[in-house]
DNA sequence: CAGTGGTCTAGACCACTGG
DNA sequence: CAGTGGTCTAGACCACTGC
């Protein structure tokens, strides 16, 4: 009984066709766990949108339901999205979309903490938006964005103050398509995480993203927007972020101030 | 006989007396899993040195029968291990004490790439110990490290090179009991990772490390062993690198020159 | 081929949440 | 109290490694 059952699991398998299959055009077979396919389901779920972020996703034994396939099964797939941070469990109540709506969950894209004390006692960032604009991807930005150069893109200015003191400048750029409608008014109205905004507006939700650092000098605009001087060495931050399926979604330069401030990283 | 196994597995609980028992004077009853006892046990063989770092551990079964639980439950303890990367995985072959001694886990905590090329393309780093010698620990050295002012401090400065480049300026300290013995000769002979060298020869192995980053300007000796300008800002990066059980074994401050590279950091 | 880790199942029970 | 995720077990079978 077993093994009849196990037989028809595995054959079970090609209906699911490998939705997350990134082989390249190697001939190797290619095994996929069964638990790689159903978190292959929910990732599709997830981005069409049938479960919304800060939404509850049917439980554990629905979904071993629906894919045919025991509780540990989908236990596992839900392990491995919860710990990409996509997912968030909570025993007792149920697994919920992730979503940047959450004050435990901002400093996971924010890294900047201040040198004495911790960031909750400096309060929330004020942000103010110094500019908006629609305009051409130049090479540099849509190779980054994976589009194509002159497409149209938004460009969004800003600056952080923390405590009253102006730290971080940032430019960012964003597709223009799926961006659509976005203006320095509704940036300027909403008061929370930018990616709370983009996941609520525009439905799209950031879930990971890379970042490069260099030590720089400031320009002449750079120092009047962050009153500074001109001998003070800024931090340059370069994000790339992504959506699910590795689409990249947003380009970001920001320039840090860290004479009272920091960037901080963990190595595990 | 299933209820009756459970009852006595979970009394067996006892015998291991929370190894890992974190928690503050609160009076919760802290209950902890079997597989958190049995990752703590796991970790109590691997900082007494029973098994090695590049060593095998026994196998699950092994293991499981060793401290009378399941191999499931086994499983799990070494998948957290695994995760944090003090263990190593092989499928069909065993599981391994992990090791700085390998390519692969070089860039865990070298976060200093090639803006152009990948890191392999750009061969090893060149080493060079500028100095190396015994100390007291003033009151910032101390506090970071966990022990008290005045005690014996290793302190080492080097440079490391890529391409010819002089690029990182460290200076390090390290806790003089642990790390008796360490001299100049001693580090500029060893080609490799300083801290494979710390594995072999003092069986200290950092598990995890922070870092806090700032953008600074150099002073005149650093310009002369980085060779750079005066006006070239520098990436200034503090290290604290804990080995098991969170203790602090190593405080480094690097100075990089990030013109053709920088800081690269992934956020999932 | 035997031995290892990896996957999958089925079922029991525990801990937590909310009505 | 019912429903959820969390733990633990036992056993089967698969995939990979090396002799």
């Amino acid at each position: 009984m077993s093994a009849q059952t196990r037989v028809i699991v595995m054959a079970s398998q090609v209906f699911s066709a490998d939705p997350l299959d990134t082989s390249d055009a190697t001939s190797a077979p290619a095994f996929s766990p069964l638990y790689q396919q159903i978190k292959g389901l929910i990732l599709q779920a997830l981005q069409s949108g049938e479960w919304k972020p800060g939404e509850g996703i049917p439980s554990e034994m629905e979904l071993a339901a629906r894919y045919r396939v025991s509780q540990g099964t989908v236990r596992k797939a839900i392990d491995e999205l919860a710990s990409h941070h996509l997912l968030i469990r909570r025993q007792g109540k149920g697994t919920f979309v992730a979503t940047h709506a959450e004050q435990q969950v901002q400093y996971r894209f924010l890294k900047l903490m201040p040198d004495l004390g911790d960031p909750k006692s400096e309060g929330p960032a004020q942000r103010k938006i110094i500019d908006c604009k629609r305009l051409r991807a130049n090479a540099d930005i849509a190779r980054a964005l994976a589009i194509r150069s002159g497409d149209a893109v938004l460009q969004v200015r800003r600056v952080l103050s923390f405590a009253g003191s102006p730290t971080i400048l940032e430019d960012l750029w964003l597709p223009g398509t799926p961006f659509k409608g976005l203006t320095a008014e509704r940036l300027s109205e909403y008061d929370g995480p930018m990616y709370a905004l983009f996941e609520t507006e525009f439905g799209v939700r950031m879930v990971k993203a890379e970042e490069k650092i260099k030590a720089v000098m400031p320009d002449s605009a750079q120092c009047k927007l962050l009153e500074i001087k001109a001998n003070t060495p800024l931090l340059s931050v370069e994000r790339l972020a992504y959506t699910y399926n590795d689409t990249p979604m947003e380009l970001r330069r920001g320039f840090y101030v860290t004479d009272t401030h920091h960037y901080h990283n963990d190595l595990n």
